[in-house]
DNA sequence: AAGTGGTCTAGACCACCAT
DNA sequence: TGGTGGTCTAGACCACTTC
């Protein structure tokens, strides 16, 4: 406790502290772009590697974008999205006066035993029923925010690929097949975007995520869905509710 | 997609999967010591700061942890911990065969203007009103996993300071003060550790963790605890349940 | 005293992108 | 072509832990 303020923390870290109350003041405002690491590096009479390093550490906290190799610019606030709500992110989007946007990477019929047990699994089906394999990477104001991989049952949801996929999927199965999803469980871990999925969503690889598995089911408890998203962590605050009568105590 | 096997991955990254090959396959079991930084360097004919990068892959997924200044561990599988069950970590972690601990870091009455707007307003309290703030480090299996920050108005729960607060607080609200927790909303962000928290437990900065600010009212919706935790994200899975109707076989 | 991770330096080469 | 980030090297010093 005798010496404070500045107590032997790592100059990479006191740059990027400082770089953050420039950001947070309003000195360096959304969108502009930060100095090159070069830049930095000579401005403060530093290494090029640890001007990268306080640069990473901002990265790391979502308050600063790497766009390619172009450079390093102040990120939007990030995103809300709850995910016990009933809305969709669609509609939580468009509520909050962001522009949601799809895209569908692939949409496929494939063989249970191609995708893994724990998907057919989930879905109560067998490896040799067929399932659609789904993938969208949905958008928020133009930055890629989610991967949605998700599965259905081919028997359940005949020529489903036949609709068009960048709306609502679950709008797809409440009209034209009139199965309603009831209720899922999901469950979440926090992990790194791996190089393939960094490539897809257009962004660094290692990038924090939250991985969300989706069991979802119809009202007579029959599985009708599974996926598999992955969020970009530094874009999004999640929220979730608890239920309405909770009865903690250890 | 395009090429293959191994298409144009940095040195430190192949490094990184072989070694995580390893794990998973057994040959480096678990609490097993990875060759330190310079060892790995030497045996694989590159510089440190490759090898360290390596390292810091695995760390961050959570496949390795770091023991201070001692060196690089094989960490045990992931905890997983329902964030929206009514039992609390400790009761899940007994369930599952873990060792659950609790230390207190600090215990004390504040005065609101003291603790910021933020937790004042989810109180329903003034500036001038008196909260507990509780300070608290959980642990499983003596591995650092929580850091629960709590608040508590001092007027609905008297001394509560007088109690045993390594033991569930929530049961001392219900024994002595005869008070149920009957619902909370959670707020969940991914982050990462700053220094002093991670000071606080023992390891390194930078990992990532979930906050999660929780709000938990009575049943006659009063509010009583605002508290801010910040879990380990590199050593638990969360599971969350959404839905209004759930009865998944499972 | 020896070994460790944490930090920092001053270079280097590359692929990519804007111009 | 020149600037950018991404990677990599071969050193260095420090604080800390373990012996």
């Amino acid at each position: 406790m005798s010496d404070n303020g500045t107590p032997a923390q790592p100059l990479y870290r006191q740059i990027a502290e400082q770089i953050a109350e420039e950001i947070e003041s309003g000195i360096r405002p959304v969108n502009s772009k930060l100095p090159s690491e070069r830049e930095l590096a000579e401005e403060l009479g530093i290494s090029r590697m640890t001007a990268r390093a306080a640069i990473n550490t901002l990265v790391l906290q979502g308050l600063v974008v790497r766009r390619g190799r172009i450079g390093a610019y102040v990120s939007r606030p990030k995103f809300r999205f709850d995910l016990s709500s009933p809305r969709g992110l669609h509609e939580q989007l468009k509520k909050a006066g962001v522009e949601p946007g799809a895209k569908i990477i692939s949409a496929e019929k494939v063989l249970g035993n191609s995708v893994g047990n724990e998907i057919m699994n989930a879905l109560a089906m067998g490896e040799q029923d067929e399932v659609y394999r789904i993938i969208r990477l949905r958008t928020a104001n133009d930055e890629p925010i989610v991967i949605e991989n998700s599965y259905f049952p081919a028997k359940i949801f005949p020529d489903l690929l036949d609709f068009n996929l960048t709306d609502s999927i679950y709008g797809i199965l409440k009209k034209y097949f009139s199965i309603t999803p009831a209720g899922s469980i999901q469950e979440m871990e926090i992990s790194y975007l791996d190089s393939q999925w960094a490539e897809l969503m257009g962004v660094t690889a290692d990038l924090p995520t939250l991985e969300v598995k989706r069991y979802t089911v119809a009202e007579d408890n029959t599985p009708i869905e599974f996926a598999h998203d992955i969020y970009r962590g530094d874009r999004i605050t999640f929220i979730a509710r608890t239920g309405p009568t909770l009865n903690l105590g250890t």
